[in-house]
DNA sequence: CCCTTATTCAACCAAGTAGTTGACAATGCC
DNA sequence: GGCATTGTCAACTACTTGGTTGAATAAGGG
C-alpha cells in the first residue's frame, strides 16, 4: 500500500490519530505532552505519530532528548482535490441527469424500484 | 470503529474502492460491471461495495435480480469539511508565527535544529 | 418447472494493525 | 561520568482486512 492517497486516508481513519492532528493545529508538540491525554501507552501514540509521519500529515524535527512534532497540512490538499473532483464530477452527471429528465417528453418512469433499500 | 468520518476515510484508503468511486461518477453500475476491469472474484469486489456502502459513499437499489450501485457523494462533504478546518487552522497559525516572527527584534536563531530528521 | 444470471453468505487464510510490555538509545543536567 | 528524561525498537498478542472458494438466494426466461 504505496501511494501518497491511501496512506493519507488511512492514517486519517483512526480518531484517535484525527485528535492528534486537531491538538497539532494549535502548535507543535513533544510526543509526551501528545500521549497525555489519551489513557494508552506512550509507545502506542508514538506508533501513531510514525503512521501519521509517513503518510506526510506530520513531519518530526529534534530538540534534544525531545522530537517536537509539526503539522504538515500540504497532504490535506491531495485529499482534499480527489474528494473534490469526484463530488463535483458526481454532482454535474446529476445535474445532467436532471436536464436529460427535463427534455423528456413525459413521465417515462424509471427502471428502477427507486424507494426502498432492503427488504 | 463506528464514527462516520473513520469509515469515510477507511473506505476511500483503498485503491480499488477509489477507482470505483471514480467509476460511478460516470453512472450507476451493477456489482459485475463494476468487478469487470479488476482480476479479483466477484465476491471481494461486493465486499468493498459493502464496505462503501457501510461508510454512506455508494447506496444500492435493486432492479430484478441486478442491484446497481449509485454514487452517494454527500459524505464527501463531510471529509473536505474536516479537511478544511484543519487545513486552514494550521495555516493560520502559520500565519500568526510569521506575523510574531516579523515584529521579533532581530534575527533570535530557533531553538530547533530544523534540517535533518534523522541520524 | 428447470436453468441461467446476478449477487450474497460462510468459512477459511495470510497479512496488516493497534495495542501491550520490556529493553535500548540519545541527551541534558549535576 | 552517572542519572534522569524522552522517545524508539523489538517481540508478542488480539483483531481486522482483503482475498480466496463453494454453496445459497433471488429473479427472469424458456
Amino acid at each position: 500500500m504505496a501511494d501518497p492517497l491511501s496512506q493519507a486516508f488511512s492514517a486519517l481513519a483512526d480518531p484517535t490519530r484525527r485528535d492528534i492532528v486537531a491538538r497539532l493545529t494549535i502548535g507543535d508538540a513533544t510526543v509526551g505532552e501528545l500521549a497525555a491525554p489519551y489513557d494508552v501507552s506512550l509507545q502506542a501514540v508514538s506508533k501513531h505519530l510514525k503512521v501519521l509521519e509517513d503518510a506526510g500529515v506530520v513531519s518530526r524535527t529534534r530538540d534534544a532528548q525531545r522530537r517536537p512534532v509539526h503539522l504538515e497540512a500540504d497532504v490535506f490538499d491531495l485529499m482534499t482535490k480527489w474528494l473534490e473532483r469526484y463530488r463535483r464530477q458526481a454532482q454535474e452527471r446529476y445535474e445532467r441527469l436532471d436536464a436529460l429528465l427535463a427534455t423528456l417528453p413525459q413521465g417515462t418512469p424509471p427502471t428502477e424500484g427507486v424507494s426502498d433499500d432492503r427488504p
